[in-house]
RNA sequence: CCCGGGGUGGAGCAGUGGUAGCUCGCCAGGCUCAUAACCUGGAGGUCGCAGGUUCAAAUCCUGCCCCCGGAACCA
């Protein structure tokens, strides 16, 4: 039976175009959501937008357009980011869908029905220009003004109503203590477990007087707050509202089939609300908790974080226009620890492009390919059905130690033993066996060379393949191995599949009779 | 103030008691099949600072300094 794995990401606000900050999120997720399919998983691979914010229609007022029209304008434009990058995402959720505002009224209704929503009246500090309340970081980081209207906010008392956050506090601490994975990585652990053991308070879930946003269906003066609103997706876009007449459900989901999400992706930011608010709001309705939550580093720019003012935003097109999809990822997942902050430079991606995947990688498999086609033909006579020698003894150890980095999302180090453990050793041995000189004196001797030197190639390409995703298959289909791309999974690289025919070169040649390059040189 | 994480050659990191290691970059040599690639060797660090424990500390203890993070719309 395979077993179902649900994967999802923070849904972004649609204010701005996304950057590498963003994407970083993203393309670790669609590693995991690669791998995990590659590893024979039922993948659901959910990403969307966060629609219902004051934010949202205030830029789209500001840009005089409807603000449904500007959000499916935008949204389109996100996925075109996410495709140019080759995230392989099975569904986009827009929080403005009726599938999502049906699911939000479902659910906030359940828990006040099961008593954990009350009235109140929420204190704050209210800016008339906005319309609405101010947090006192932002008024306090702006000198005491509305950082928008640059006037000094009134205080201001409002009806609302609350979520009883804190009666979860016990229940939350056992879930965490119980399941000690649930908080990725270990070092976020203990900043929420201190926070839920000493200041958790409720939540008001609930604004006056807006119109953009999801009528609170109990009291629909009330809008639902963004944050009760938001972490729903992750429950709407499955179906958590889909009804046997198909009304507002999402098309063929089930809930009940990939419920709980095996791996919620974050931002380390917003870690508090995944791992306290969320889980308590799932006690609330009566689900299941997500299994786990991984809370990733951010990107700065040329070592500073990135802002408009210093101008050092860079948007994904800019990369992909000069390294491709794969050198972005690659960039990304090897530079940057996933569970860490990391930085991006464009002197660094040059050096990490051209030493990496240049030299290492795709000039293994030119020096290789060209000694095939130009002294044999492209044929290796008489290798079907043959085992290569080893040139990694330990290949099985590798492949464990990779799978074990991929599943704790650990690319970084997963890709750096990839590089030392085998790419390295086959280097070298092409430099001990000197095939260009032997194949002079000796034919056969060197073919067995050339054999044995495109199982590492054979097995980099497997190992590769979620992060790699175009070139990987490049590597992989310049040889007639018998087993299709399609199927191939990390098994396959130490148990190798037999060869059913002699193995050959049968990547398309350019004009000079060559494989042409993988990683052309960024000068 | 308090809590958590961290300070190791130019950059990024390993390294929890016993001659300080890896990748990239840099320099030199080798080689020439290959994307002027690849291989080998070298320079470069008083392991944040000051004390202490020990035959022996980057590694344990104490104090101090610095950086990052630490609930409300923020990737």
């Amino acid at each position: 039976m395979t077993r179902k794995f649900f994967i999802t990401t923070a849904i972004d606000y649609p204010n701005s175009r996304p950057h590498i900050g963003t994407a970083f999120e993203k393309i670790g997720a669609d590693v995991q959501a690669r791998y995990r399919r590659m590893e024979g998983y039922d993948v659901h691979f959910l990403m969307g937008n966060d629609e219902n914010t004051v934010k949202v229609s205030r830029r789209a007022a500001e840009l005089k357009r409807d603000t449904q029209e500007y959000c499916n304008d935008m949204a389109n434009q996100f996925k075109e980011v996410w495709r140019a990058l080759d995230i392989s995402f099975d569904d986009f959720i827009q929080t403005s869908e009726p599938r999502h505002h049906a699911g939000c009224q479902k659910f906030i209704q359940k828990v006040f029905d099961n008593g954990y929503i009350y009235k109140g009246s929420y204190d704050g500090l209210y800016c008339d220009g906005c319309e609405g309340f101010k947090t006192e970081k932002e008024v306090k980081e702006a000198g005491g003004v509305c950082p928008d209207h640059k006037v000094a906010p009134v205080v201001r008392q409002e009806p609302c109503y609350f979520f009883a956050l804190s009666k979860f506090q016990d229940r939350l601490l056992e879930y965490y203590e119980k399941n000690a994975d649930f908080i990725q990585p270990d070092s976020r652990r203990n900043e929420i477990v201190t926070l839920v053991k000493t200041e958790l308070r409720d939540v008001n879930i609930t604004r006056l007087g807006q119109q953009w946003g999801i009528r609170v269906p109990f009291d629909p003066e009330f809008t639902i707050y963004v944050w009760f609103d938001a972490l729903l997706n992750y429950i709407t876009a499955i179906g958590y509202c889909s009804k046997p007449n198909g009304d507002a459900g999402a098309v063929g989901m089930s809930f009940e089939k990939w419920w709980p999400a095996d791996i919620h992706f974050i931002g380390k930011d917003i870690t508090r609300f995944h791992c306290a608010l969320w889980p308590a709001m799932c006690f609330a309705a009566g689900i299941e908790v997500p299994t786990l939550v991984y809370g990733h580093g951010f990107i700065t720019s040329g070592g500073e974080k990135m802002s408009k003012t210093l101008g050092n935003i860079v948007e994904p097109h800019e990369v992909t226009a000069i390294a491709g999809a794969d050198g972005y990822r690659y960039y990304f997942m090897r530079e940057c620890p996933f569970p860490g902050d990391g930085d991006f430079s464009w002197d660094r991606l040059k050096i990490v492009f051209n030493s990496d995947l240049g030299k290492n990688l795709g000039n293994l498999l030119s020096r290789v390919t060209t000694l095939i086609v130009s002294n044999y033909s492209c044929v290796l006579d008489g290798t079907a059905g043959q085992t290569p020698s080893p040139i990694v003894l330990n290949l099985a150890n590798v492949v464990k130690e990779v799978r074990g980095h991929m599943e704790a999302c650990q690319y970084n180090i997963a890709l750096e033993r990839i590089w030392r453990q085998i790419l390295d050793p086959a280097n070298q041995y092409v430099d001990k066996n000197e095939p260009w000189k032997l194949v002079k004196t000796d034919k056969d001797a060197t073919r067995l060379v050339l054999f044995n030197l495109i199982e590492p190639l054979r097995a980099a390409a497997i190992l590769l393949k979620p992060v790699l995703v175009r070139s990987s298959e490049t590597i992989y289909r310049s040889f007639n191995f018998t087993q299709p791309w399609e199927k191939v999974s990390y098994a396959d690289v130490a148990n190798r599949p037999a060869q059913a025919d002699d193995m050959r070169v049968i990547a398309k040649l350019d004009e000079r009779g060559k494989v042409p390059p993988l990683f052309p040189v960024i000068k």
